[in-house]
DNA sequence: CTGATATCAGGTGAACTGAAATCA
DNA sequence: CTGATTTCAGTTAACCTGATATCA
């Protein structure tokens, strides 16, 4: 019986609660830079990328392309992030940052490495890594059974 | 450099993956029985007491008093807790679960306890001991720097 | 014709802040 | 007077589904 067994409470109420504060220190910390935690999280997903299609983007951060769409078009009217039409594919197009996005994200990608820094550094590195493999695991099995 | 360092994707990204996967199994799962995640979290607090202010309840689980309201105030309506006024401290109103609320939650434990296990059947015990660690030593490290 | 992409429109769940009344 | 609780009202961020036009 769920209520009464030993391993109370719950891991997936652990989870959210450590998500609720990253989520909550992450707006505090992007805020001064006028960029949310979904923005933030699709430019970082722009690096090293020349151009790719929001429904690609959606499909690896797992939300609806709509969802995603409404995130690119925010950071293109900010000027965030550029949409080129390719002449050879007239259906979709190519998403990729523009300078002033990647000096951007650069700025923010310092103020979230602080916070996983004051965040993890109470964890030894063994059981960091221990953190991150049972995590990959549960994601692998989250889209295995996904696919159903 | 975040983007270019050996522990990508971030730590805090796959622990969001994880969590929007667990809500998003919650919500499915709590639909049937009527019942937003919130709800359910909330109640599951309950079991075994037998009276507790919205604002203990709030701070129980780190969110603001409002919103906390929120919640008791809906499950009163449907009548899945109550209420009751002290006679000795007319300021606070102490929630309970009703018959009715605690049957429903055990029907939901058993849907909720089965989403548990096929996330976590595929790590096995030590690394799943190892994972509610790292997680319990995050929360007690936010909870220490939310205190400043 | 089928399938993918983009986009418009509307809706939801779950948090927040601000302000005010009540009461210990 | 201070501090806690409740409650009203409005706002936010980040998802969602449905429908439609376009195009491979």
């Amino acid at each position: 019986m769920a209520s009464t067994n030993t391993t109370w409470p719950r891991t997936v109420y652990l989870i959210n609660e450590v998500n609720l504060a990253v989520r909550t220190r992450m707006e505090r910390a992007l805020r001064d830079h006028d960029l949310t935690v979904a923005q933030y999280s699709v430019m970082s997903l722009l690096v090293g990328k020349d151009g790719i299609s929001s429904a690609k983007i959606a499909r690896a951060r797992r939300v609806s392309p709509q969802s995603m769409n409404e995130q690119i078009v925010a950071l293109e009217g900010r000027g965030l992030v550029a949409r080129l039409g390719d002449p050879d594919n007239r259906r979709e197009l190519l998403v990729s940052l523009t300078r002033t996005g990647h000096d951007k994200l650069k700025l923010c990608d310092g103020a979230v490495d602080q916070i996983e820094r004051e965040l993890f550094n109470d964890l030894d590195p063994a059981t960091h890594k221990g953190l991150r493999t049972a995590l990959a695991t549960l994601i692998a099995t989250i889209r295995r059974t996904d696919e159903v």
